[in-house]
DNA sequence: GTCTATACAAAGATAGAC
DNA sequence: GTCTATCTTTGTATAGAC
């Protein structure tokens, strides 16, 4: 899957951080390309279409994630807490960038906007990442490392809800820490009574 | 601030309904007189501009929460409790939808691809919830109706992004009663033990 | 207050030279 | 693989008639 010319990822890394800065649609092929050092239809020798292009920006930021999860759930020697501030991790790091936001919150955000093949990579992460979550608080219940009130599931969504809100939110507010503030209250209420 | 004209009105509507579907740069002044049932010049006779419409759209919204939030913080009859449940309503009645977040969520993921004006007004959305959160949340605590741990802010923080994340994720995932299940675990939370 | 007509820029995309 | 040039559509905005 990794296939690709240098220049296709450079594409692909700017791509991306324009679209968790400003979103799918106010995002152009000229802006990327400014941003690449190339021309504007250099860009369609790589991806056929704008729709391509975001797609691939999508799935690429999706395994790179599902490469994360997958090594962080298989290691032995961590905890559910250990594995969550794994996870947290990402979040505190794009939040201080002061800029930008989850890839796919940001698609989200203008989700009836987008093309199709778009929206279902996006849908396909969260379901991914809500369903990683819920394994890892169901594990971490289980064995008493944690000990929130009422189902693992409920509590994944409220947890990755609160994520991608917290960096929208932090971003527009503008709030120093904001989201460590919501990480910090979500751990007192999985840590057992 | 209710000097609006009839059409002015129905713009704001269309607009605001437009936005909370798609986000701000992927409308137009065509999708939007389409909808009013106009043609596009007509609208900059109402609003000079795309800024100033959106602003308008944005300042209308929060007016309207403004009288709402008040409203509800000033009735003795309710406890923090029943406060809150009136507070979650329009967020529920959004994700019923299933095409709508709210709308300075959306605006809110595109943020830096906004004009200076709508930035300040998504901004101010943002803190005046919070603060008003903060401020129930606190009462609730004092008389003992509440009972979540750490500090007021910190858990106005986590129900407001887990509301607006919450919307996000549950339009793209096209989950049923996702974000009821969120509510629902956020009111556990807040639960005397 | 709404319209037609138009100006002007930017968008996505294609053709073809190098 | 990248470029210049071009096409077509759409965008915001303005001018001026009704």
């Amino acid at each position: 899957m990794n296939d690709l010319s240098p220049t296709a990822t450079r594409i692909l890394d700017v791509a991306q951080d324009l679209i968790q800065k400003s979103g799918y649609n106010a995002i152009s092929f000229n802006h990327i390309a400014e941003g690449v050092g190339i021309k504007k239809p250099s860009i369609v020798h790589h991806f056929p279409n704008k729709a391509a292009l975001g797609r691939a920006v999508v799935v690429r930021y999706r395994e790179t994630f599902t490469v994360a999860l997958d090594s962080v759930q298989a290691d032995p020697t961590k905890n559910a807490l250990d594995v969550l501030a794994l996870y947290f991790k990402p979040y505190t790091d794009i939040a201080n960038t002061r800029e930008k936001i989850c890839l796919c919150g940001a698609l989200a955000g203008e989700f009836m906007a987008l093309p199709e093949e778009m929206k279902e990579e996006v849908a396909s992460f969260f379901k991914q990442h809500l369903q990683w979550l819920r394994s890892i608080l169901q594990a971490g219940k289980d064995d008493g490392v944690l000990g929130f009130c009422g189902p693992a599931d409920a509590m994944a969504k409220l947890i990755f809800d609160a994520l991608q809100g917290g960096l929208i939110v932090a971003r527009a507010t503008d709030e120093d820490g904001h989201l460590n503030g919501v990480i910090d209250e979500l751990i007192k209420n999985i840590r057992p009574a």
